[in-house]
DNA sequence: TAGATTGTTAATCGATTAACAATC
DNA sequence: TAGATTGTTAATCGATTAACAATC
């Protein structure tokens, strides 16, 4: 089992799935062991990294050896939580709901979409996947009966905040936020937010000045 | 005219589009100016943050009375290129793509879809919005014809690296990447990728650990 | 003018990289 | 054992914050 006291810096943990990825793709390959200067040389980044990222949670390594990529792939899913299966539900069924249900990458990892909610009654009870569209208004009771650990708002705009309140103010503790906007939550609310147009932007900008690299 | 030699680090480049985003709402909200301080406040960031940001570009604002929010706003649309109008493709028809193609705040900032392509026989010919879904196979007709700005790329994992490697090879300068690989590209290709599943991963794993603020 | 607030320089903080003793 | 490579400490680098003179 992991231990780890201090809080481990948002930078390591945005690294985290970036590793997972080269993991899985190594034993894809068959490759079983790999050392810091090698994997780093993979993706791009120094052996120093490597090494002190993974030390962040107590060493996975072999002195004069390397790593052992099946047992370090375990470990990752095990820090991300992957063997978890986690419950989410899509608020907001237009095309970007649509697609995220329709998404299959996301339950391989654990995320399983298990109820989609919209308002517009023409689309109440039309299936995506094999989920009826609920009413946002049964929420309340299909939180009674079911476990959900993360939302999915992929609403209008518009609606962003008020939803957002509303399903808070019913227990929700983890927002997968897709509306461009910023959330004001409890702290106990965690939000990661997709802000496309924002990287759309950054692209643009990077295109024009040619700062890639 | 905006005038700057030395090139911006890309932590300023990505909060730009927030700045943008929220001086958009104060404009909304009718006011004309604002001080760095305040500014700071509503986005939860410092005040020096805000004015070392705006400095990187040369000054905005004015001893004693703040930042003039239209000018500001304006300023911002300028450095990110949202007055120039930017051709986008959408290499993949799959419902990610779909939804994409219909996503209509992309075309307000200035990002305009101009065509979509995919390989399968069964849907090309199909429309999305106005759009014919294109064979991958006249893409190169396509760009001898139409100017091109930004790849979308929202192909299967599987095909990701070969349908870039081919879509740069006819010249492509700039992929918006939501395939979950890295691209290797040649050093004047821009990538901006869209990871959902680490997005996703990262917030399992605050959720589990409850690291919010 | 006096008060407010900028732009910028200096100080601090955090993250990345380098170095190396420990050890497999 | 000798060579390789870790985990960790120290050095560097970059980004954020604080301070303040300039000035509207």
């Amino acid at each position: 089992m992991v231990k780890y006291r201090k809080s481990i810096s948002s930078a390591v943990i945005r690294r985290l799935p970036r590793y997972y990825r080269y993991l899985s793709t190594l034993l894809d390959m068959g490759i079983s062991k790999i050392s810091s200067k090698d994997l780093g040389n993979r993706m791009g980044i120094t052996s120093s990294q490597v090494r002190q990222d993974f030390s962040c949670f107590g060493g996975y390594g072999l002195q004069g050896y390397g790593y052992d990529v099946e047992f370090l792939h375990q470990e990752i899913a095990n820090i991300l939580g992957l063997n978890t299966v986690r419950h989410m539900i899509i608020i907001g069924a237009g095309s970007l709901g649509t697609a995220l249900a329709k998404h299959k990458e996301f339950e391989k990892k654990g995320f399983k979409v298990i109820a989609i909610f919209d308002v517009k009654s023409e689309i109440i009870g039309q299936k995506i996947t094999e989920h009826e569209i609920r009413h946002l208004d049964t929420l309340p009771q299909f939180l009674e009966n079911n476990h959900v650990d993360i939302a999915i708002l992929t609403v209008p705009e518009n609606f962003g905040r008020e939803v957002a309140a509303y399903i808070t103010s019913l227990g929700i503790k983890a927002i997968w936020n897709f509306v461009p906007i910023e959330l004001k939550t409890p702290s106990d609310v965690i939000v990661e937010n997709i802000h496309l147009i924002d990287s759309l932007m950054v692209l643009g900008y990077n295109y024009k000045n040619n700062n890639n690299k």
